[in-house]
Formats: C-alpha cells, sequence, structure tokens
DNA sequence: CATGCCCCCTGCACGC
DNA sequence: TGCGTGCAGGGGGCAT
C-alpha cells in the first residue's frame, strides 16, 4: 500500500474535489473489500457534504455532515481516480452552454470513462458533477463508518502510535518504548502501535539512511539510564527526511496528475536501497552492495556494510 | 503483554 | 504456449 507519503499525496489530491460538497451518490460493485460494506453504506453517504478530510497514519478520514466519519484504508492496492466535468470556458458561459449530454446527465457522462475498469469497486459521485473512484486489485483495502465522537476509541485508532511528522515523535520518546524490546528495529518501526505510518519501504530507506542494521536490537536505541542515544537522534531525523521528501516527490506528482488519467496512488519515485538488491550502496565511499533478507515474511533491503 | 507467523487477494515476472 | 513458483507498498487474528 500507499504508506504515509502515498496516503498524504491521495488526500491533498482529494481534498479540493471533495471538502465542502454533498454526495450525490455512492454506489459498490461487490459487497465487500476486505471486510463487508458498512449496513446501509450507499444511504448513509447520500446527501452528506465532506467537511474535512483528513489522515491518520495511513488511514483517510472523511469527515460527514451528519457526524460521522468515513475511514478509507488502502490496503495494499488501493487507489483513486479522479473524474471531473469539463471545466467550461468563458466563451462557452456566455454562449454555446454545456455540453448538453453534461446538462442532462451530469453523472452519466463520466460514468462511462471511469467505471469500466476492471477492480473498480466504490464510486462516489459529488454535486459539482465529479467522480471518484475506488481501485483496489487485491482488496486488502477497506471502508468503514465511525460516529466521529467514537473515533478516537475505535479499534483501528486507539492502539495506533504517535504521527512520525508531528511533535509526540522525538528521541525521548523512541528510547523509552524501545526500552527492555527484544524485536529488531525492522520489525519495531514496522509496528504501527510504535509510530503510525511506515511501512516496508520508509523503514528500509530510513534505517539506511540512519546507517542503523535491520537487524540492529530495538533496545539499543535506549542507553542505561533511558536516555537517548546519538543513534537515536539520528533514526527520529531519518525517518522525517525520508517521509517529508517523498511527499514532496507526490506533490510533483500532483500537479501533473489532471494532465494524465486522474489516477492518485502510487507514483514514481526513487528509493535509495528499496529494490535495488545487488547495486552498489549510494553512500560516499562505502563499497558495500545492497542485500535482501526477509524479516517476518517482508523483503528487507539494506547495505551490510554501512548500516550497523 | 510481546512476538512471530499465516492468511486474505490478484497479477506479474520468472524459469522450465 | 503453458504452468508452477515466488513475490508485491498492510495488517487482523491467532498461537506461542
Amino acid at each position: 500500500m500507499p504508506e504515509l507519503p502515498e496516503v498524504e499525496t491521495v488526500r491533498r489530491g482529494l481534498e479540493p474535489v471533495l471538502v465542502g460538497q454533498k454526495l450525490t451518490k455512492v454506489s459498490m460493485r461487490r459487497p465487500d473489500l476486505r471486510f463487508p460494506f458498512p449496513e446501509n453504506f450507499s444511504k448513509r453517504l447520500k446527501g452528506q457534504t465532506i467537511t474535512a478530510l483528513q489522515r491518520r497514519a495511513k488511514y483517510l478520514l472523511a469527515h460527514l455532515s451528519g457526524g460521522e466519519v468515513l475511514v478509507m484504508h488502502l490496503g495494499m492496492s488501493g487507489r483513486f481516480t479522479i473524474v471531473e466535468p469539463p471545466k467550461l470556458s468563458a466563451t462557452s458561459k456566455s454562449g454555446i452552454g454545456p455540453h448538453p449530454k453534461i446538462k442532462e446527465r451530469p453523472g452519466q457522462f463520466v460514468t462511462e470513462t471511469a467505471h469500466n475498469t476492471k477492480h473498480d469497486h466504490v464510486i462516489f459521485e459529488t454535486a459539482a458533477g465529479a467522480t471518484v473512484t475506488y481501485n483496489d486489485t487485491r482488496r486488502f483495502g477497506y471502508m468503514l463508518l465511525v460516529e466521529g465522537d467514537d473515533l478516537h476509541n475505535h479499534k483501528m485508532f486507539c492502539n495506533l502510535g504517535p504521527e512520525p511528522l508531528g511533535n509526540e515523535l522525538h528521541a525521548d520518546y523512541l528510547a523509552s518504548v524501545a526500552r527492555g524490546r527484544k524485536s529488531d528495529l525492522k520489525a519495531f518501526l514496522m509496528d504501527q502501535r510504535i509510530i503510525a505510518g511506515l511501512g516496508n519501504i520508509y523503514v528500509c530507506e530510513a534505517l539506511f539512511h540512519a546507517g542503523l542494521s535491520p537487524d540492529r536490537k530495538s533496545a539499543t536505541l535506549t542507553s542505561k539510564t533511558g536516555k537517548p542515544l546519538v543513534r537515536t537522534q539520528a533514526l527520529v531525523a531519518s525517518i522525517r527526511l525520508v517521509l517529508n521528501g517523498a511527499i514532496a516527490a507526490g506533490g510533483s506528482t500532483l500537479r501533473d496528475y489532471k494532465k494524465t488519467d486522474g489516477s492518485l496512488g502510487y507514483f514514481q519515485h526513487k528509493f535509495v536501497v528499496y529494490g535495488r538488491e545487488g547495486e552498489p550502496c549510494t553512500k560516499p565511499r562505502c563499497k558495500g552492495v545492497i542485500a535482501r533478507k526477509i524479516h517476518s515474511g517482508r523483503s528487507t533491503f539494506f547495505c551490510p556494510k554501512c548500516q550497523k
């Protein structure tokens, strides 16, 4: 899936299309994704206005005028596609007028281009005539409807750790939660209860940048006195740097998406270690070769020479 | 409690 | 060409 930077990029892409908009129609093409859709899903969404679109960890949160929150998780392969009605030029506004097909059936027009794809599972239509389609090949994603006041108590959210780009993540925090842990750094950083939003790619990237081995014991982030160490500071800084860099790259993709097909999801981004098994380490003067190894079923890419 | 493993699902790249 | 294998950015649920 999209990890935190990709979800944030999707959020920024959807925000101008959805926020302030009333949902005129929501349809599903199957009864479930990873989980069954909530009871009366379409009916509960129709007519509601989306008042805000937030992100928490890898979740998208669409706040609804009725007080519920539409929670969306993209799993491994979830994407959104936006199709907006053609912008009317000054000429057509004053003179010719909108295309008759659009005027009569705004939803129908975009339906023909947007809904014929395999694995399009959910289609949102807004009062402004935009269509937002959720596509998810592997269906590990899901959607929930949760009462806004109950969000923090929901089982999906109550155990989430701090946002990695927020103020709550700092070396003292990381040192304190790492204390006495038996797990290695790879598992530690993948654990959403420790930090919420990192995934397989950005854990590899952050560990590389910090020069720390994925096999290092998490407890070594803490000194005997419980104080954070230089490597702990470096890890926090690396996490921030890697995520911010990816979000910036996503932003540049966003500027282009309307020129292409409206697709929001993964984007092209250069990774320094991820997917680069056998390639030379990019750290200056390091003669190492990027290796791959499996940690609890997931590939880890790292430089055995400069990550200690 | 913490940790590790299996599994959900589809598609794709690879070797034979 | 077809088929089998392994792998893919997540994480819930369960056994230990």
